[in-house]
DNA sequence: CTGAAAGCGCTTACAG
DNA sequence: CTGAAAGCGCTTACAG
């Protein structure tokens, strides 16, 4: 910029206008610092930008895994809405290590970015408190946070959880399982305060026999589901808590060639429609979650000073046929 | 930093000493500067850092739509690698639009990252010559570019494609249909190229009514397959380049309840082993094509200034049955 | 309408 | 081992 002050043959401020479009710049000076800029390629530095204005213009996003759809599209709903902010974004994967996210999250807050989205891994976030004491805002999604208090965006995950499993009682089923992630994590956590709730509304026993928390991974699902299956008095009917279990659940139960046991999967899937039968499932809307995080972010980077939210957005049932599964014992 | 150096009453050098880790601080002024550090809450800021050093530690990616699963993929690939090398990422998603990727790009270059790997929409790259003369690395994935000499990894599209369709050949079939994206897309150039070489590698005639360009969306490939399908010497298989086309054939053939048309797909897609049939897809390896492009920007970024490579990434069929189908006729 | 000075928060030479 | 000075590239008051 200097250089462009000095080719030009005007000040350092000169050039400053021009650059930020600021008025009262004279026609001239106009030109000749366009001209000066054109012919030295001149590209205003953000980095220094923001050292002096204290903003950014960037937010972070902080998620288990980007590779995961449900948190891809999330993703795309809360890049969409920093840009029409005018902000570009962070993203970084926690893989739901608690360290890494924090690692991850303060390298953000070093003065990176304006403001950042966490989906939190389990445990206290009150790590944080000195980055919002200088300003930056934070909003949790998916997941609500311990330790600082600040906006969140969840699902209704009891409800949309205790809606699914309802939905497979109402087919008939008495003997339903569950299966999905480990306990430190919130949601998995919910959904299986729904899973319990429906049981229990319809009067019916929780048998801890058939229930299975873990990683969504092949062996976890195969343990799980021989347990539920192929015991004295098996399950006739799946409720999964995550899509990554659900896949896992429904490779399993064509592995075993098995199409009678009924399945609700907690949030959808592309292509759930296509399988056969199409997969029942409690929709998440993620792009809306991505949206709502987002907005309330913007709102507090504008200014807002009100009291924390708390925004759960409603899920929704959609039958397919695997939910609509009779028990075969029926 | 002011404030710790007046609160440890120490020099400004000295603190910058101990935040970086620098040896020869003697223990007494480590500690007095750690408490100072501590009862400060103070952090670092990283862009004061970064106007004085000249790096970032950040880079960029952008492509058409971090929601895609293949790029979604892709990006993770390139985290992990970032993050392996001690960087951050920004991610962006251009939508196709080489206008908005211009500007992602130029938001990304003005000093927020180190270098960026592009998946690039048509049109003409030169506009970052100034970037790269500032010193700035980029990496083209995916597709290449014009205008610019810089590494690029792609997949074997010619050669996955010409396989794919080849494979269709094999099973008997004469009449072959091919859906994919607009010409604009340098992969649904090679793609179709792909497709022709098979056709002539096979003596087969090619027939333009068999061939549909454009967005995977529903109304393109309802009206591509009413057209190739419905007409008096209807197609009796399929090639699609790219894996939303084939996620709208799927439907479109279960929609029409055809089972009879056979199907490969160029890209693979989670749960194509679950449908009825299975689909036989030209896998990419979108995990190697993110690695490969951000190993190819760290090396540079590493100061490797040797002419720049072009990485062609193979590709793999998978047989799982729609790609099986006989010809109807035959 | 225009510009010289000070400073954002750090690090890089340079002396002690 | 320690620190005062200069400067990264820009913007924010402040004079003219």
């Amino acid at each position: 910029m200097n250089d462009v002050a000095r080719h030009a043959g005007v000040g350092l401020k000169t050039v400053s206008r021009v650059v930020n479009g600021e008025p009262r710049v004279s026609p001239a000076m106009l030109k000749k610092v366009l001209t000066a800029i054109e012919e030295l390629g001149f590209r205003p530095h953000e980095g220094a930008r923001v050292l002096r204005r204290g903003r950014t213009a960037c937010v972070g996003l902080v998620l288990g895994d980007v590779a995961d759809p449900f948190y891809s599209v999330l993703t795309r709903a809360v890049e969409r809405t920093a840009r029409a902010n005018g902000h570009l974004l962070f993203t970084a994967s926690s893989e739901e290590d608690p360290e890494q996210e924090r690692q991850l999250v303060q390298a953000l807050c070093a003065g990176r970015v304006d403001g950042v989205i966490i989906v939190p891994t389990g445990g206290d976030h009150s790590y944080l408190a000195p980055d919002v004491a200088a300003g930056i805002s934070v909003v949790f999604v998916d997941r609500p946070v311990q330790g600082i208090d600040a906006d969140v965006v969840l699902s209704a995950n009891v409800d949309g959880a205790r809606q699914g499993v309802a939905h497979l009682i109402q087919q008939g089923h008495r003997r339903i399982g569950y299966l999905g992630d480990a306990e430190k994590i919130f949601t998995a956590v919910e959904r299986e305060q729904g899973y319990r709730r429906a049981l229990a509304d319809a009067g019916l026993p929780y048998d801890p026999a058939l229930v299975a928390r873990g990683r969504a991974d092949p062996e976890f699902v195969h343990a799980g589901l021989q347990r539920m299956l192929d015991g004295p008095e098996p399950a006739t009917a799946v409720f999964t808590g995550n899509n990554r279990t659900t896949v896992a659940v429904l490779r399993e139960l064509a592995a075993r060639g098995d199409r009678r046991t009924a399945l609700v999967g907690f949030d959808d899937f592309e292509l759930a429609d296509l399988l056969e039968p199409g997969v029942t499932v409690v929709a998440q809307d993620a792009a809306v979650l991505g949206r709502s995080a987002a907005d309330l972010l913007f709102q507090r980077l504008g200014g807002d000073r009100s009291q924390a939210h708390t925004i759960e957005i409603p899920t929704r049932l959609i039958p397919r046929g695997s939910g609509e599964i009779p028990p075969a014992t029926a």
